[in-house]
DNA sequence: CTGAAAGCGCTTACAG
DNA sequence: CTGAAAGCGCTTACAG
């Protein structure tokens, strides 16, 4: 949509380099079979007329978009600000991954309800898809297993589960529980509470929470009690909430593992109302280590994923799927982040 | 890209509902010149064929490509966890404004330094662009000259200054710095720092710092004092040196407007390990309202920009200049958040 | 090494 | 109200 004049086309380019339009493209394509003095004067008016392939009529005819899909999916709370944050670094790795092999990036916040499964690769907008987000996992198995069926390319961010439909890369869950725990007796609590859903509904956080407990028995600890666990979704209103639930049992507890720092965050917040001084009194850990994690206050332990790499991998994956090349599942190492929530130094 | 069938095309619906290719096409594009009856049957064969519009051939025949394309510029410093947090809440706004128009968009991060004022609308894989992020104002002025003149459709949030190239949506950054001035008078402070650059290559900045100066020779006070504005671009550690830097010149003060709240976090973490108390000792004032602001320690009073609003605007006034519908540049209004850091309530 | 030609899947005058 | 046809700007066998 030039106003002023109208773009330059590959057969421009032909005119202004006495070639035909045919070879202009293999020179931009990079093809061998062009004689290096015809390449030179068609770069050369390409520079001249300042021109472009078009790419969209490169897709449609190589049907290939060089473009990958993310959906987002969210809470049914479309609050702007309350994107979780460790999801818009894993978009801003991803951003970057994708321009680094030469893709673009199509961006789009989905509510897990919506229709999602077959807009994006079947308008043929994309070449493939990137899924991310929480949620619940039970309740779009049938949209991912509907996906594979279809044949589309898709990643999904989340956990690594043996019967799971399709690719995931995700974060070693247990591994990083196992962390939280292991610091947590270390630092000779012995009474953790778990503030996050605990059901297959989570299965992230359900790894995280049984890795927690692993350690804590490895510690020759009783585990993490049921009692002490509360549900919660990941956000600081409801980690708030469910401190305080907590609470109100009335048993006794001297550490807190959430489910994510968002979580984290909102029952510090919790138990510095009702008095708990964090750590004196309950040791706090979260997971995610979003970037508010050091500013909490005090300054949030939690486990660390590694966005980078994490979003490098989910384009590298999703790129090799689309060339047919095989692909595979993969789980990233966590690693312990340890600040002043947790009593450590 | 299917892998199992190859999809269907608007040939085999036509083919299924007994009418001409062209037909579907109207029916698809809600063509009034359409036989109810006829329309029906199409549907229907649309439905049954889970057929949807290549929007590849239908972006090449229409010269629209239905997608906005957002540029991020980021400071050198492509660390994928330090994408300012403002941003990242104004991508979350344009993604959702997005939707709702139905385009979708495409994000690109992009350093300053990059030839991306030709590349995205250049290359016919958006309709218009949203350029978004701090950075040097002169030294890409000569860009946004180009794009002006290459007739190209673009937005800016940023600065709206008289001689800005181009349409520009962005805060009243004057009168955010007044409320954040008026609001330290009130509190009974007298001698107010400023942490952010405060010359014409941070336009933004410096109308923060004029708005807050006013605001204090408004209340009979001295305004700000040179000598206690320290440069600073907007990031935790910028603001903590800056804040340290402050310190070292040995001159009193009592209170720190930040040009942001990350600004403003380092700051405060500056102070704390001087055994400055905020706000006791220094109150203390970010720009932005970041989600981390209300969890920092104290929780920070900071000048709210409206991200919902503002991404509303910035694609409905893009997707207007596409329609080549007048435009013009927008100022939104800013609003006081108090919280702790100022030592009111 | 190069050109002429077909075709990717649509949209939209044009003619009925 | 509908169909036949041209054409958007490329890529890539095919034939030289």
């Amino acid at each position: 949509m030039r106003s002023k004049k109208s773009r330059a086309t590959s057969v421009d380019i032909a005119h202004r380099a006495g070639v035909s339009q045919a070879t202009v493209s293999r020179v931009l394509r990079g093809s061998p079979l062009v004689n290096p003095e015809t390449r030179r004067r068609v770069l050369e008016a390409v520079e001249a007329l300042n021109y472009k392939v078009d790419r969209r009529a490169s897709a449609l005819r190589t049907q290939r978009a060089g473009t990958l899909a993310l959906l987002l999916f969210e809470d049914p709370t479309p609050d702007d600000s309350h994107i979780n944050p460790f999801f818009l670094s894993m978009l801003g790795s991803i951003t970057r991954a994708c321009a680094r092999h030469g893709h673009d990036l199509l961006v789009s916040f989905q509510q897990l309800s919506d229709d999602w499964h077959a807009d994006y690769e079947d308008s043929m907008k994309a070449d493939g898809l990137i899924l991310l987000g929480y949620g619940d996992y039970l309740a779009y198995r049938s949209k991912l297993e509907r996906l594979v069926q279809q044949g589309t390319h898709f990643v999904r961010w989340g956990p690594v589960l043996p019967d799971q439909p399709g690719v995931s890369i995700g974060c070693d869950n247990v591994q990083g529980g196992h962390l939280a725990g292991a610091h947590l007796a270390r630092q000779g609590r012995k009474r953790v509470a778990f503030l996050g859903g605990a059901s297959s509904h989570c299965p992230e956080f359900l790894a995280r929470y049984r890795g927690c407990d692993a350690a804590l028995r490895e510690a020759g600890l009783p585990g993490l009690h049921p009692d002490l666990q509360v549900d919660a979704e990941s956000s600081e209103e409801a980690g708030h909430a469910a401190a305080v639930t907590l609470m109100e049992r009335g048993l006794p507890f001297d550490a807190v593992f959430a489910a994510s720092d968002l979580i984290a965050i909102g029952a510090m917040r919790a138990l510095a109302e009702h008095g708990r001084h964090v750590p004196w009194d309950v040791a706090v850990v979260g997971f995610d280590d979003i970037p508010m994690a050091r500013f909490a206050n005090p300054p949030l332990t939690t486990v660390y994923q590694d966005t980078s790499r994490a979003g490098e991998l989910l384009v590298e994956t999703l790129l090799r799927q689309i060339r047919d090349e095989p692909v595979q599942s993969t789980m990233l190492p966590a690693t312990l982040v340890v600040r002043k929530s947790s009593g450590a130094g």
